[in-house]
DNA sequence: CATTGATTGCGACATATTTGCAATAATGTA
DNA sequence: TACATTATTGCAAATATGTCGCAATCAATG
């Protein structure tokens, strides 16, 4: 938790960027939460920050890789990005909206190779399945 | 480009939904655009169409699988799904936002053994990969 | 080509996101 | 610690996005 709030801090200090106490509140907001939030979510939790401000920190999150953003619907959802959660992918439910956390060895090296087939450095990626979840299959 | 839109119309008819002029303005809007649209990209890009009757077509479109979503920043864009454009992945370059469009068979064989692994019936994945293209790598 | 039910346009809401600018806070330095 | 400099914030107004109910219209079917 606290090493979380100093590779935070690392992050922004890393990029000349200020710490201040709006980033801090809205970091927190995102570390407290076991589930990806809409933007909206994040200012209604954060009321100690201007809506405008949540905004742009959320801007500046994504750019620095702070957060991912997914989609469900139309409707974006942010999280913290891999250096803050373990790092994972999705499979979604398209029946019950049921999110299910995968990890796979082979699906991180076979992304780096493609990456490197095409002289591309990654610094992140994002995954999804759509599709029928094991209980909705029998209902 | 006619054989998209027969088997548009066809979708549409297999699950018993009218193939309106409005519909196939929006489908041929889509058709035409060589990258993903916003919605209200969509929306302006077809005139002859009310702006509420394109979202609800896009919901439409979105959930009989003729498109798909993805994200950038904070927005969403859309883009015709796998039947009417060759199966794809991106790799997202952060600096000059240029697209690389990849395939990978090693790819799709991985998918279905992670969902068959969670019982898992996939209908539609999406993935990318954001990082440095390799002209920005030599800036 | 008439009937019927689905779809659309319209216009008014409701929300969400962005912007300019003055006030405030963070940073580096003495 | 206090100061100067610059980035960041709050605020309020402007845009943009997405939603809704309902009457008018259109597509499918016989």
């Amino acid at each position: 938790m606290a090493s979380e709030i100093a590779k935070f801090t690392q992050i922004l200090r890393d990029s000349s960027i200020s710490v201040t106490t709006a980033r801090l509140a809205i970091f927190q907001t995102l570390l407290k939460s076991d589930r990806p939030l809409k933007n909206g979510e994040v200012a209604s939790r954060t009321p100690s920050v201007n809506r405008a401000s949540v905004y742009r920190s959320l801007d500046l999150f994504d750019r620095l890789g702070i957060t991912t953003t997914l989609i469900r619907g139309w409707t974006p959802f942010v999280e913290l990005a891999d250096p803050f959660k373990p790092h994972h992918h999705h499979l979604l439910c398209e029946k019950c909206d049921a999110v299910t956390v995968i990890t796979s060895d082979e699906m991180e090296r076979l992304i780096h190779q493609l990456a490197e087939k095409h002289s591309f450095a990654p610094s992140s990626h994002h995954f999804e399945v759509k599709g029928t979840c094991h209980n909705c299959q029998h209902l």
